[in-house]
DNA sequence: ATTAGTTACTTCAATATCGCAAGTAAGTGG
DNA sequence: CCACTTACTTGCGATATTGAAGTAACTAAT
């Protein structure tokens, strides 16, 4: 049981899978794992410009929650990376309706490379 | 070229569609319209309690963004219904994903009725 | 003609959250 | 010893959200 669920607002999967990355920056960093991204200077150098305590607090929340795994990749200096688990990795599906929604609503977005927008969860970094 | 464009965070389309309906309430409210909600107090007496100022705001930006269109049914008391559009319907495959994952990734959500998981954007109320 | 009720909001004060800038800690390389 | 990098944390003013109450338009009952 996590900390939301003191606080449900429904039995809703919807509105629950928004409690977790229904905000400004969630899926954004999601997006970014999905990519390829994996160290927190890479994640907070996207154009789109996360202040850097909202990054260290959704990186947090989505490892409580998780979606991702902080790892140790080097010692001296101590250097971790965010490694997406399964449950993290398979809101790749969500990541691209709401690209295609983009795609195909809002004017002058970029098209996402095909490889992002058939990847499967499974085969994603 | 709507508001937001002054402020854009970036060409992505993921980035793009969030800030439209990427907070707390706009695609519990599209949720709604979708399942046959018409009327302000309909969309308000959802399980969620959406607070009405909140609605009131988030119902207006989606009229602006077209994604609704506020209609007059009846005259004398005027009364108002909420209709999506082609664009606000066009969110369907996104609430489907998302119903998807919180079935699959948080316990004790209910699921959807197969109407809903199975519809096309284009057979929506 | 009052009075109560309904619908559809708006306003307001308190609280929560956010973004920006600066600061810190650990370690490297010169 | 000093500058530099990575990975955050802290402080604080600005902004956004909430809950409660208020308002406006109209209907229906007494």
């Amino acid at each position: 049981m996590s900390d939301r669920d003191q606080f449900l607002r429904s039995g809703c999967p919807i509105v629950n899978g928004l409690d977790i990355f229904g905000d400004k920056w969630t899926l954004v960093i999601l997006r970014d794992l999905i990519c390829g991204k994996q160290t927190y200077t890479e994640l907070a150098s996207s154009p789109e410009k996360i202040p850097t305590n909202r990054l260290a607090e959704r990186l947090k929340m989505l490892e409580a929650e998780n979606l991702l795994l902080k790892e140790q990749y080097q010692t001296r200096p101590k250097r971790y990376k965010y490694v997406l688990t399964a449950k993290g990795k398979s809101t790749l599906p969500i990541l691209q309706e709401i690209a295609k929604w983009g795609n195909n609503h809002v004017q002058g977005t970029w098209v996402p490379p095909e490889w992002f927008m058939q990847a499967q969860p499974s085969e994603t970094a």
